[in-house]
DNA sequence: TTGATTTATTGAACTTGTTCAATTTTTTTG
DNA sequence: CAAAAAAATTGAACAAGTTCAATAAATCAA
């Protein structure tokens, strides 16, 4: 059941079998049912996800009340809110199950205790937040250069899987744009072809 | 000279004297005259580079030939591109000096055999590569949420310092807008007061 | 210090994206 | 399956931001 999370580990860096054992029993699974939240604004983050199963969304809430999707997660991907999880405050984010998920969380406590028994976890996560690092950097310099329809068709070509998984709704709020729009840009496209 | 790197280093974990010094001593100092690049698109990324003195943009130019700036470094901050250094890929990015500077540098190797040495300096740059992820992540969501005029003014009550230094054209590139509509955001604000 | 270059401002026409309201289509739930 | 709820589409009027071109102001270099 925890193959996947080796997986993924194994990925980054390499462990042996009983450190990999180890680091992996701090894990305990939770099911989320679709619509239901693993975490709220305002509410101390107090955990570092492992998706197995299902697929969230992580988002904020603006002054005017429009969503804004941070990102999604699926199978094999990691979920928290990294803020607030590391400086221990309130969370300005909601991360809700779009779909019904199982994911494998990790304390705060465990995880520093992890770090401390074994320097490669420090590593571990040293490599995975550098990536995803450089996914958020690569995307902010799109939303900067690019239109919304250019947006649009690089998520479908970059997440195909994904795509096929959420709303227009919901990719209208990660792209940052009305979905209104987004219909007439999936219009647009659609009379192209 | 180092002073100001010991300083940065103290604010994120805790070091004795003599690992400060063995960790300092793997940097060496670069100067950089305005309007030099110490990074050009296309080349690989070979350090991770401390500001202490000067300014420097850090942008990327677009299919269309335009600019967008990624982030400033002034003094105190750190600064590299971090997915051409760790991955060892051509970068996409220019690193310009906007004022005469003074870098203080450290190469790859260097740097990993001061993770191996030290686990303490894996944890340093995990602490820092989580800080500056938050701050994307703000900044990500800033500009899926808020209109041109308002991330203008979020930046001048932010960055302060950092906004005397620049010129409107630097400004607009960060804020991914063109020249001629900051100088109309600016004309706005100046008739309000 | 003057000429050259870069930066900033302005206006007009245009494009991109929003808002609101009405309608249709799809999905969910009892 | 039927009713209700959620998602998607469409059009019209509007707002935000761009583009281009001309001019002014500031800075740089000889």
């Amino acid at each position: 059941m925890k193959e996947l999370l080796k997986q993924n580990i194994s990925s980054h860096i390499s462990l042996s079998e009983n450190e990999m054992e180890d680091f992996c029993k701090l894990f305990q699974s939770k099911i989320i049912q679709k619509k239901n939240f693993l975490l709220r604004e305002g509410e101390v983050c107090k955990f570092e996800g492992f998706v197995t199963k299902g697929l969230f969304r992580v988002y904020h809430i603006d002054n005017n009340g429009f969503e804004q999707i941070l990102y999604f997660a699926i199978e094999n991907w990691w979920i928290t809110d990294i803020d607030s999880f590391t400086n221990e405050k309130p969370s300005q984010l909601f991360i809700e199950a779009i779909e019904d998920s199982e994911v494998l969380l990790i304390s705060k406590t465990d995880k520093e205790l992890a770090y401390t028994n074994l320097p490669k976890i420090e590593k571990l996560f040293r490599i995975m937040t550098q990536k995803t690092h450089v996914a958020l950097q690569r995307r902010m310099i799109d939303n900067l250069s690019k239109t919304a329809d250019q947006r649009y068709q690089d998520f479908i070509e970059k997440y195909p899987q994904l795509f096929q998984r959420l709303t227009n709704l919901q990719i209208a709020a990660y792209l940052g744009i009305s979905h209104e729009f987004l219909s007439k840009i999936r219009k647009k496209i659609a009379s192209k072809i």
